[in-house]
DNA sequence: GTCTATAGCTGGATAGAC
DNA sequence: GTCTATCCAGCTATAGAC
């Protein structure tokens, strides 16, 4: 069996991955994605059935990216504090390179939280690799201090993410207040991370 | 003038909120606002003239709603901290109370910001109901400690909005677990970031 | 593999009866 | 004010030439 053209099906994903993360499944148009790729909306037919099947390897790609970040959290030779401030460094990082990634998954997860379970499944690894998991574990030994793990986890991720998903609100708070956003501010957002899983996870409080 | 029935109008308004907030401008089909709210198509083109219109009414509505939540920022009676305590509560409670709200709002400003810029130039009745405004003075008088304001609203802001925005992804991750997210979560939610303004804006750590 | 042309459907908008 | 019927644009998907 022949191998389709490996070039005009990645140049079709990564068009794709661009619309659908900009437009979502439903805004996305496939005459954008045709365009965007240089080619003819049949071409994309001819490579992936159709919109949902082109949408699910963008899907699934951001996905299985997206679980990556995670891998840290299973090393038990380094310290449970020392695993999360690498993974809210992994985590921000992956952000700033898919600034949309974040509202793209969530935007699509709502929409059809059935198909999500059933990836997430897929791609996690074993039960090491959750950090709930990791961060019970730590509070049972005494590692890290005793708290709630749901809200400690939350608590991080908005920290992480919340600046990605909702940069028009930030940009538009900036804009107002005339202050400019700039990369030393997005240093400044990584330290308070840091600073505050310094705060929440430090058995004496320094 | 005759007036245009109230009752069918508010029928259609909220039907259209509710499915607006679930799917988006572009996502949400005419036909399922007029099955929601019992009538047909044509009604609702009778009462708002096309799609975009009774849109902006729904949009408008929930931006004002947003709003209001501000107006203790302005209130120089009270400290600086208070304030930012109150306002959280208000925040959070505002989003328990319209949980989708957030995500729509990041959703729609998203894609369009002009719109967006518009409409809060229009809400906003003067500078006093910036927080960044208020941060700023309370660090230049020394009322709460010398800090980057921007970051420390970002902050507050993820801690507040996230949970609420990424509520599929926080509900997956503790079905996961085999945790069930209760009202006490919520409580708790709440406390974690009264605790972060605590640790933030205190001139004594304590 | 890639293209043009077009079939077929979906959904916003309107006409016109009541 | 409210309805049914219908128009028409825009989009996905496919047929078929090269």
């Amino acid at each position: 069996m022949k191998l389709k053209d490996q070039n005009t099906e990645s140049t079709i994903l990564e068009a794709a991955r661009f619309i659908f993360m900009e437009k979502g499944l439903y805004g996305a148009r496939m005459q954008d994605i045709a365009n965007k790729a240089g080619i003819n909306k049949a071409l994309l037919h001819y490579y992936f059935r159709n919109k949902e099947r082109l949408f699910d390897e963008v899907f699934g790609g951001a996905l299985s990216r997206y679980f990556k970040n995670m891998d840290i959290i299973s090393d038990e030779s380094i310290s449970i504090k020392e695993r999360i401030l690498t993974y809210s460094d992994r985590f921000i990082k992956f952000l700033s390179d898919y600034p949309q990634m974040s509202i793209f998954l969530i935007k699509e997860i709502s929409s059809n939280e059935e198909l999500f379970h059933a990836k997430v499944k897929g791609l996690k690894k074993n039960e090491k690799q959750s950090i709930l998991n990791v961060l019970i574990e730590g509070i049972q030994s005494g590692e890290i201090p005793d708290q709630d793990p749901v809200i400690f986890l939350m608590n991080l991720q908005s920290l992480c993410a919340y600046p990605f998903v909702a940069s028009p609100i930030f940009n538009a708070i900036c804009q107002n207040s005339g202050i400019q956003w700039t990369d030393e501010q997005h240093a400044k957002l990584l330290y308070s991370v840091h600073e505050f899983i310094h705060f929440k996870l430090s058995k004496s409080d320094l």
